[in-house]
Formats: structure tokens, C-alpha cells, sequence
DNA sequence: CTGAAAGCGCTTACAG
DNA sequence: CTGAAAGCGCTTACAG
């Protein structure tokens, strides 16, 4: 890049010393109006703005947030980032981003990058694999350099960090509650992303709803495979058995597939199967049938936890370890209706 | 953050410049192997990695590369994002994301933090509203600063940068062509970024396509509106009074909304109309019925802008504009079955 | 082969 | 009120 105007030059242009200008253009109460003012024009005039990575260089901070997400395809992960962006943006530091494709061996990669002295703080949702094994020192790691890590979305976990999540057992719980209340019993589940924590905590939520003298529990109606192949065979077989009267499905992907396989099977929904699915808004409302789903509220969770974050960086005190856990909200469109 | 072991403090456990450490660490052939040896094992031993902001403030260069994106609730541009992520991480440059919100006074706000300094290079698709008001000063005003920007997707707009994005109005021209080959004349076009450059290409090569003595062009048929309901009560009508054949649709709400009210009228899809769609590979599939659609191999773009965007880092020669146009492909599902 | 010095662009304690 | 100096953590031309 073709260097900007740096304070040097303006000092010569103004024959008055780097520090004088430095004050004047930080407001330092020490330097007299009148060089303030001849200062801050011929700064306006060069279109004078500081060099950051100097600023940097001297603070020993970097002004930056890093965000590593698990994958990019599903919307979640998109919209969250969206509330980081934002928030990040607001509160002045620069987001670096960093996709680790469900991958303990590219998370480690990036973390690893990190530490290189990139970034004040981090929000991460760690990715499948890393959940699985349960490897998580390189996380650790960064609270020795006193970098704080604010952890979203995948927070069934056992790691203590900051944590900023929502509430998956609940929600689920509720959504079951819902469609028996409304008199239903043959309630399924699908999900294919069995392998995370919060998938188990939203099963335990489905399990402690229909746990109840007039619901039958069928270790059949929990159908749970991260192959779509698979999944799609198990619930078309369920649907073939059972006569299945709804489905909480705990994904975007099992959503769809579920959608599917019902319509396939010439079910209709919502006056056959009721669904209530963990998938996006911006287009659940846009399906036929439109699917009521559980609003995670992402952007939020995005902005909650880069909130969190700043207050961590700026206020380094003996942390206490927070962990934040969002309502969540059943939108009802198409898919329940009841008539 | 806490800091880090440093070049001095190594070159005072072991008595030799801080030039040495400095020059064993980078491989430098000045230093004996004795003495390399004995840098290197004690810089492992305290895990050091040196200081990017200080090595960037030397180089004058900042090692990061700014991406812009319009919106992020489209799953297109997170799959770009996707690209670009993992090409900049093998390039050594880490990302900064931004998202506009399609508004050109965020993307001004935008421009404007990055023009201190921030990042050797700028990816961006410009906003909606930067395109319709034809506004571009602060996007040239980065050349003044030589430093490069290349343009993603939007770029069937004037203005004279490196650009990488798709054959818009090839891709719909064929994909009419295909329709029309297949003995279909009532086809019609849905589109709700009327807004965008490239959905008046890709409505230029839908005229194109159907422009034929035997084809019956009706502006009706031509159904643009970003108002979601206009659209669809326009779309509703267009389908009480035709016995239309089938559909182009050139984004992923238009392609969602006109699936959804094509089967609320209870035609059938692909039997009474088919659909070829701009949408994406991560739910096209899954839908009832699937949508064929256009693939952008959004990825690509992502990987070959940011490509482009490095060589025009490391290579500032006094440039030729580039203007890559990657070809698209039309990925035959459900509602494309002819029987 | 090794090191002292200058410098990247800033900030800030200190002196005057 | 202003400025000289030191320093953030590095690299590199230059001297020895």
C-alpha cells in the first residue's frame, strides 16, 4: 500500500516535534488550542489517520476479535456471525474469521495461528470432532496467555469457559409438551447431529416430555443418524409402522429431510404429521408447507457473546465464569396447525 | 494478554544479539549451525512465535485482507465466505469480515475503517443500495492508497475493477433453452433482486433465450418485485390465468416462494410446472419436491477472487484489469423430471 | 560468524 | 506548553 501521511511528516510540514503532534491529535489537555487547531487541519487536509498496527505495536493489543465456527453452510452459524459482525464492528475491533469444517486437526491449525499474537479475545463454537474426542488443551491454552475465550451455541460441554448458548433441553421439552397438549402422542424425533452435546441435551428434553404414563416411549421414534442416507431409510420405515402424528426434529438439514420423506410417502402436513423443526427463519416461512420452528434468536447469541468477550478484554479481573443460556421461542406457521 | 516470550529476552537467556536470535529464527545463512541450533531448541522449548504486529509494522504491510459481504441470511454469499476463508488461511492472510446489510452508509462506515490501514487487500460485493445509487467514490478511492480490490458476484456494474463472478445471463439463457428444447413455450421468470445488476443479466438472457417466433413472450410473465408479497400475489395471478409450463427463478426466496405457491394452487411440480432455480446445493435437495438449480460453485468464486486478490498483492505492476466470468452448471433434481 | 544501530509509526513519562 | 528520548517487537543493512 502506498504509505499514507504519517506523523513524522506532518510534524516536519509543521516544523513542531512528533510528540506535539501526537497530543494534539489525541486531545492531550497539554498542548495549546492554537496548535491543536493548526495541528487537526492539516491532519484533515492530508487526510491523516493513524497506522493502527503501530498503535497496536505499542498498546501490545491487537484490536482484533477471532471467531472460529464449525461450518458456514448451516444459516445458524451464518446468522450468529452476523450479531458478532455487528456488535464487534460497534464496539471497535476488527473480526478475523475462521471456519474450522468440523475439524479438531483445522481448529488446532487456526488456534495455533491465534496464538501468534492475532487476536484480544476469541468466540468459538467448537467444531464435531473436537466435541467427540473431547481434546480440548489447545482451548486451554489461551487462558495461560490470559487471552479470554467466550465459547456459543455448542456449550453442552465439559469445559469451563464463558459460555453463551441457548436453552436446548427446554426448548425441546416444550415443544413436546405443545403437541401433547393438543392431544398428540406418537411423537418422533430426527435428528443428524447426534455426535454434539446439545443434540444430547435436546433429546434428554424430548425423553423428559414424553416421559409419562399415557405417552408411549419408542426407542423407534428417536431417529438419529449424521448419514443422510441412513436417516432418510429409518424414518421412512417408522412412518411405514407407525402411524407417527408429529416430529421435533433438531436440525436444519433433518428438518428438510423429514418435510420430504412425509410428502414423499403422501402424507400431508400438517393435517397428518405436525413438525416442529430447529431451522432458520429465513426460510422456514418460505416452505410449502412452512415449518414452525424454535427461534434461537442467532443474532443475539452473536451479540451476546462479543459482549461478553469485550467485557473480558477490557476488564481482565479474576474471572468467574459465566454461562449464558437464551430462551428460545416456538414460531408456529404451516406445520401446526391444528383444525 | 500476557506476553509471550520475545526475540530480546531469548537473545539475554542466551547471550548473543538479538540480531542472531532474529537471524537463526528466519533461517538466515549468516549464523553457524552451532548457534542456530541453540536459538531454535530454546525457542521451542518456550514456545515462542514471533509477534506479527511488530513483523507487520516492519513490513509495512498488515498480512490481513478485508472482505465485504451484503448480506449474510443468503446462504450463496456464506458459501463464498467459505471459499475465501479457506484460500486467505493458505495464503497466510487472515480474514476480516464485514457485512454491510446491503446499505451504502455502512459500506462507506466500512471503507472508511479499513482505510486505516487495516488490510493489504479488499474482496468485496457491493451493496444494493450501492448499486442502485450508483455510488463508487469510496471504492476507488482505494487505488489511490494501491491497494487492491476485487469485486465478487455483483459485477455487471460500470465500474472498472478486477471482478470474478458468473455467466448470469448465459446461465439463465441455457437453462430457458433447456425448458424450451424440451417442448415448453409457457416459461416464465421470478425474481425478487430486481435491484441487481446481474438479475437484469440473467433477465436479458432470459428474453434471449425465449426471444422465437414459436415462443409467445408475455410481459406478464416477467414476475420482479422485492416485496415478497407483491411478488407472490403477482406470481398467483400469472398462475390463475396461464397454464403456465414453467419457471426460471434467480434467487433463492423467489426460487422458495414460487415452489411454495405453485403447490398451494395444488399443481404439482414437476408434472404441471417445472422450476430451474438460483439456489443452493445445501438445501436445493432437500426440498419437496427438489429444486434443480444452477450452480454457482460458490466456493470457487471465493477461492479464485481471493487468489486473484494476492497476486494482485505481491505483483502491484501496473494492471490490466481482470474480468473472470466462471461458468455455472445446471444440477438436474425433482422438478426438472420430465416423464 | 556476530552484533550495534537504525527504523517501521506510534505513545507517553519526563525534562525544560 | 513543547520536545527529546525511550520503547513496543521485530528486521536488516552495515561494520567488524
Amino acid at each position: 500500500m502506498r504509505s499514507k501521511i504519517t506523523l513524522k511528516e506532518l510534524a516536519k510540514l509543521l516544523n513542531v516535534s512528533v510528540s506535539t503532534v501526537s497530543k494534539s491529535l489525541n486531545g492531550s489537555p497539554e498542548i495549546s488550542d492554537n496548535t491543536v487547531k493548526r495541528v487537526k487541519e492539516l491532519a484533515e487536509l492530508h487526510n491523516y489517520s493513524p497506522n493502527l498496527t503501530a498503535i497496536n505495536l505499542k498498546r501490545k493489543s491487537t484490536g482484533n476479535i477471532a471467531v472460529i465456527v464449525p461450518n458456514i453452510s448451516n444459516t445458524f452459524f451464518a446468522k450468529v456471525l452476523g450479531g458478532i459482525e455487528n456488535e464487534a464492528r460497534k464496539s471497535g475491533y476488527q473480526l478475523i474469521t475462521y471456519i474450522s469444517n468440523e475439524s479438531l486437526a483445522v481448529e488446532k491449525q487456526i488456534m495455533d495461528l491465534i496464538s501468534n499474537g492475532l487476536a484480544d479475545g476469541i468466540l468459538m463454537s467448537v467444531s464435531a470432532e473436537t466435541q467427540t474426542t473431547q481434546n480440548y488443551d489447545h482451548i486451554y491454552r489461551f487462558t495461560e496467555y490470559e487471552i479470554p475465550v467466550v465459547l456459543f451455541d455448542r456449550i453442552n460441554i465439559d469445559i469451563t469457559l464463558d459460555k453463551v448458548g441457548v436453552d436446548d433441553m427446554q426448548s425441546i421439552y416444550n415443544a413436546v409438551q405443545y403437541l401433547k397438549s393438543k392431544g398428540l402422542s406418537k411423537i418422533g424425533l430426527v435428528c443428524s447431529i447426534g455426535e454434539l452435546g446439545l443434540a444430547q441435551a435436546r433429546i434428554d428434553g424430548y425423553k423428559a416430555a414424553i416421559k409419562d404414563p399415557n405417552t408411549p416411549f419408542n426407542n423407534e421414534f428417536l431417529i438419529v443418524s449424521n448419514d443422510n442416507e441412513v436417516l432418510s431409510k429409518k424414518l421412512g420405515a417408522v412412518l411405514d409402522k407407525h402411524n407417527m402424528e408429529a416430529f421435533v426434529t433438531l436440525d436444519y438439514l433433518s428438518t428438510l429431510l423429514t418435510s420430504r420423506i412425509i410428502q414423499e410417502k403422501q402424507l400431508n402436513i400438517p393435517n397428518d404429521i405436525k413438525i416442529i423443526g430447529y431451522v432458520n427463519e429465513d426460510f422456514a416461512p418460505f416452505l410449502w408447507p412452512s415449518i414452525s420452528y424454535i427461534d434461537q434468536h442467532p443474532i443475539n447469541i452473536g451479540e451476546t457473546a462479543t459482549k461478553l468477550l469485550v467485557k473480558r478484554i477490557k476488564e481482565p479481573q479474576p474471572k468467574e465464569v459465566e454461562d449464558k443460556v437464551l430462551k428460545t421461542e416456538i414460531i408456529h406457521l404451516d406445520s401446526t396447525i391444528f383444525n
